[in-house]
DNA sequence: CGACCCTGGACAAACGTTTGTCCAGACCCT
DNA sequence: AGGGTCTGGACAAACGTTTGTCCAGGGTCG
């Protein structure tokens, strides 16, 4: 006997609907008797019963389901992301709804349908490399009704990220620490807004050590692993290359690993090489790629905080992800220079 | 001014509710005028109306949403699954709202609220190695509401598998070609539906060359990096170990391909290995990993497909996705045998 | 010319909830 | 004893959609 109904609980507990509607939900507005609120609350166990969410959604206008659109699933460092996502949501009482197929992209029919349809109250969007921002922003109705991961700020819209600077200064810092002093870094496009960021974290911790970065160690090629393989041809075939280079991404440091070995460039004894954000396949290649992690997770959770907060009547605000600080994890891609 | 409603629609075209819906719906049972039928579309469009799904979830006892349930999103063994599902699923015109963390496992509030709120349709479930299937059928109120990827057969519930056995022996096949013929088998958990069919897979290519498996070279220690580490050293380290090697899952073959290298076992020199499932992470050990390339975005697909067609009311089919077939990617990982 | 049958569309019920309002009785007070 | 205040709960509207049924007018046919 499945599928009861608000109704059924009701006629069972000998009570009128209001009443048991107003008892599941824990209305402290109303006054009840102990001893009817108990039958309700019997009545509904008994039947097994649950609400039906369409019947909820439409009357309240609203849907309890939020969506997180990420560029493609099948990128590692957006799965403690979505971790994240899922579990804050599920605390507050909030279903996810994953878009990551091209389809679900902004910009296709997909995407609008799921808040013109009401099917989601709102939107957590992680923007790819190529998916521009004011595509987004334009077909939108409601700027209250998404924010961005991982990009901006953008007026209006509410942001979450990561505290990039800190941690490209971090790895930096590593390398400096190692005894380095010619140092490249290996960034995304130049139209990611974590790249910028990346780069400045990058370029303060050299300052702070009385240094410059050599343009001609630095690429913008994008996050992934092909690109990283340009970027380290690029970089090692020209003379007086780096000793040592920061990736602004772990895929981009798989390709980075890959083309030295290929060139027959040791790692780490000739090049020492440190990514931005730690994934279990860190583990994988030989060396074995040392990183910064960054608090994913708490980023997803923050994510979610602020765009349920935003929904319902907060300010627009850009929140940077600080707590747990990034940290250095050593593994074996890392050492001090060549004498 | 967003949040136009149907009643909208028909006012500013001048014509009743049930018309407009049916104009919109493109319900082949009823007469209108063209002229009429043209109004109610331009109205439509105007206001850019979109139905309110909760409106018509609660109308049409059906919320067009399915969910996908798997062990952990972090295993890119299961990206190319959920890619699948989603463009499936988005063809049909359902959403797919995804459960990994372990809030939203089996047995869980998260996974049967799903449904007996009524949130999603069906259920796509990927059983994790430790997931009872008990504890999903007997919560089930209804089996039509379910259908299983990669395992079962189960009676009464529709399953879609992977042609494991064909996966394994073609890998298999490929260490005997070069040669090989004391191969072993690094299977998952015994209660892995799929390390049953593989290693029957695995026996049956064996067999077609005159040979048997040494039970000495086969376990059955799980489908994770460390369960594949723990298995190489148990069958590398005993007298007269396998020249190549079989690993059901390519987490686990990661896992085997490290401990070989800390062991100081050349690969492929001395021991060959490939791996059932192909990932883009296969390029990043040394030696880059051999596998085979199983049609997973297919089987999401399929998987959708099945869990459909049961819900409206289909027999429980217990589907295997042949198409396309098992391939070896051959990458560095295998070779001839130590002469 | 009356009985029919189309055509094109309107009416209204129902899906299951939440929530504002109202009411009957019991109790209190002076 | 009469007016007032609580208590405990019932009534009903509304959210937006789909869909079964009904109906008025105009045409057709015998």
């Amino acid at each position: 006997m499945p599928m009861a109904t608000l109704r059924d609980v009701a006629a069972h507990a000998g009570v009128s609907i209001s009443v048991a509607s107003r008892v599941l939900n824990d209305d402290p507005e109303v006054r009840i008797r102990a001893e009817t609120r108990q039958r309700v609350v019997d009545a509904a166990r008994l039947l097994s019963y649950a609400p039906n969410s369409a019947g909820r959604s439409l009357r309240k206008a609203r849907s309890s389901v939020l969506a997180l659109v990420v560029p493609d699933v099948t990128n590692a460092t957006f799965t403690d992301l979505t971790r994240g996502v899922e579990e804050e949501a599920l605390r507050r009482g909030y279903s996810v709804l994953l878009g990551s197929s091209e389809r679900m992209q902004p910009g296709t029919q997909g995407f609008s349908r799921l808040l013109s349809e009401r099917r989601v109250d709102g939107v957590l969007l992680q923007k790819g490399d190529d998916t521009r921002g004011e595509l987004v922003t334009s077909a939108l109705t409601d700027h209250r009704q998404i924010t961005f991961v991982n990009s901006g700020p953008v007026e209006d819209i509410s942001t979450v990220a990561l505290d990039d600077q800190t941690g490209a200064a971090l790895a930096t810092q590593h390398l400096l620490d190692l005894g380095h002093r010619r140092i490249g870094l290996v960034n995304g496009l130049p139209t990611a807004d974590t790249g910028r960021r990346r780069a400045e974290g990058f370029a303060t911790a050299l300052a702070g050590a009385g240094l410059r970065a050599d343009e001609r160690h630095v690429t913008e090629l994008g996050y992934t692993l092909p690109a990283g393989r340009n970027a380290a041809r690029l970089i090692l075939s020209r003379p007086h290359p780096p000793t040592a280079v920061v990736v602004a991404n772990v895929n981009a440091a798989f390709g980075v690993l890959l083309e030295a070995r290929e060139m027959g460039v040791d790692v780490p004894g000739s090049l020492s090489v440190v990514a931005v954000h730690d994934v279990w396949e860190a583990d994988i290649p030989v060396p074995a790629l040392t990183t910064v992690k960054m608090p994913m997770v708490e980023l997803g959770a923050t994510a979610v905080s602020e765009l349920l907060d935003r929904i319902s009547g907060g300010p627009a605000r850009h929140a940077v992800v600080r707590d747990p600080a990034p940290v250095v994890v050593l593994r074996e891609s890392t050492a001090p220079p060549p004498a």
